[in-house]
DNA sequence: CTGTTAGCGCGTTCAT
DNA sequence: ATGAACGCGCTAACAG
């Protein structure tokens, strides 16, 4: 037996409540003091024991261990990072809509690459409510997370460039920063929709319509610009009366693209610059029985199946979510002593590719 | 200058580094303190400013927030919670496939429930990796996380029981807990399925092969139980040549549809028990240019447009997350004093609903 | 109205 | 091999 492991004494200020529970009451979990009460040692020896330090005794490490187990104990990761000072290991994604495939897999492309580094990833989702965002993104700060992957609503950014100029991380997805400096991985939106429309217009169409997202959605205009750089470079007019945009659901999507083929001159093809809309336009085609052809930005599972001749931009969009990562993680690193200083901003663009499904 | 605001006197061992940017450079962050001697008050004072506490002149009131605003304040979360030992507002979400629509969805439903309530989802991806899930969930409970919804992989759920014992809120979605007490939403598997199939029976098929995912999978076994149950009532014979079971991506099940498809008396209809394998069949079907039925558990998005009759087992995924979302608000709340005693667990049944898609 | 003391749970530094 | 003191950043008690 060990001489009195108490020590001088601890004290004659607290009141020491009744027995050893009364401790454990607090959020009913146990802490390192307990572990360390129970195997009669001090917290400072539990806490060697509970992170492998080798400078302990293998009698008292067993004992810490046995103690620790038998109350269940769990490191409290708050009091733990807040003491280490290195951050919480959490990252958060913040997207308008996860219920969008293009979302989920973006996420799953972060996680992905992120979760190998011991990074977990908060995902926030944003309705496409700005208010939303900005509270989001404070809180994310406040929390002190390790970085912050983004897909902005709008173009008003400054609640991202604040938090980028207090230090956190950010990396932008699928729209370039606005107003401030920060990493971005973007598709080819241009490129990718004026092909598109560049081969509607090899198969002989001159009257194109176009449907796409709310003119704030960066993604969406600079597709629109492809269009229209498609169509000028073949000499044709840029009629105003076949450009929709603003469809968010397929349900309004089908709308306009109804409206579009009532013209007095229809569009013989539709160009759309998502997928929401390339659905909805597909149910307007076949509820009217249009013959006209349809052609959209992204890729989605069944679109080979429609029934309908249909061309397709399609890109990797797990891709786009790991290249986040990567971004991000580089940033990370960045903070870290000595890695050099901060890499300078980069800016990733991801290439599209056309895929025609069968009719 | 105010007096000595250093108090008795900070000791001797701490190497006082260069003026005040020393404290700053920790983690780059402003803290209270550096508030607070920027407004030439006590971090008190300041942290009943930043807290709208009332109890302060208007005078320093203003000093102190100009001062948090000069240097980009923000309060750190971490430290707070800590100190308050209320929780931590994050609740784990624990599934297995987010690029699934259905776990998509519900992760909507569940964010939509508590997000009003201030509490940020943690979403979690386990790939299927039990592995994977046991770490992430003892990490969310290391963080002190107030609550897990997880949908479990396998039946292995001893990960959850312990969480579950340490006091952490768990409530499980779309499986039922094993081996001990949770409240948990589920989908009526064994009745959708049954009449799925009856239906199949009552249009004259006899022969009726299943497509299910891996037995370890609750929902599948479960579904599987009820084709059976319809197969008997009508008298049928459980022909298990008919029965294939783990698939879990299309491209499987499209491949088990067609070895069906391939028998001496191949069914003249197919269910699906889930939207996957659906997925599959239909593909299978296509491509051999097969006339059997199809019917399957999960509604999916183009369901209507694939130019064949379907029969799906419809049912609300939201509504699932938002009622795990309710159970465990309940429970969260059941930790607060005084709400009574927490309540018994329950067992919520989401209703489903055949419908027919047209050919 | 303002400041001091104390401590959330943990880990580092220095002593023994 | 073990422990005491101190502090991470913040706030509830009690002073004054």
């Amino acid at each position: 037996m060990p001489g009195t492991p108490h020590g001088p004494e601890s004290g004659a200020g607290a009141p020491e409540g009744g027995g050893p529970a009364a401790r454990e009451s607090r959020s009913g979990k146990a802490t390192l003091r307990d572990v360390a009460e129970r195997a009669g040692v001090s917290a400072m020896t539990a806490s060697r024991v509970l992170r492998d330090d080798p400078r302990v005794h293998p009698a008292t490490r067993d004992r810490v261990r046995a103690a620790a187990a038998a109350l269940g104990y769990r490191p409290n990761e708050l009091a733990r990072r807040l003491r280490l000072g290195r951050g919480t290991g959490l990252v958060g994604l913040v997207v308008t809509n996860l219920a969008n495939p293009f979302y989920s897999r973006l996420a799953l492309g972060v996680d992905a690459v992120l979760a190998p580094d011991g990074l977990k990833t908060v995902i926030g989702n944003t309705r496409q409510d700005l208010d939303a965002e900005r509270d989001l993104v404070a809180d994310l700060v406040g929390r002190r997370v390790d970085g912050i992957i983004a897909v902005p609503a709008g173009d008003d950014q400054r609640h991202l460039a604040a938090a980028a100029a207090e230090g956190v991380p950010v990396v932008l997805a699928s729209r370039p920063p606005e107003g401030f400096a920060a990493d971005c991985v973007l598709v080819d939106d241009f490129g990718g929709a004026r092909d598109a429309t560049a081969r509607l217009i090899a198969r002989g169409h001159r009257r194109i319509g176009f449907l796409g997202s709310p003119p704030a959605v960066y993604t969406g205009t600079e597709r629109l610009r492809g269009y229209r750089s498609a169509l000028a470079a073949a000499g044709l007019p840029a009629d105003e009366r076949y450009v929709r945009q603003g469809q968010t659901q397929p349900h309004q999507a089908e709308r306009a693209a109804a409206a579009l083929l009532r013209l007095p001159d229809p569009p013989t093809a539709l160009f759309c610059s998502n997928n929401r809309n390339t659905i909805g336009a597909f149910r307007a085609l076949r509820a009217t029985r249009s013959a006209a052809a349809l052609a959209g930005f992204d890729d989605f599972e069944l679109a080979d199946a429609l029934g309908l001749p249909l061309t397709l931009v399609a890109y990797d969009s797990d891709e786009l979510g790991r290249e986040a990562g990567r971004l991000l993680r580089a940033r990370t690193r960045a903070h870290d002593p000595a890695t050099g200083p901060p890499p300078s901003t980069r800016r990733v663009v991801l290439a599209t590719e056309l895929v025609e499904y069968g009719g």
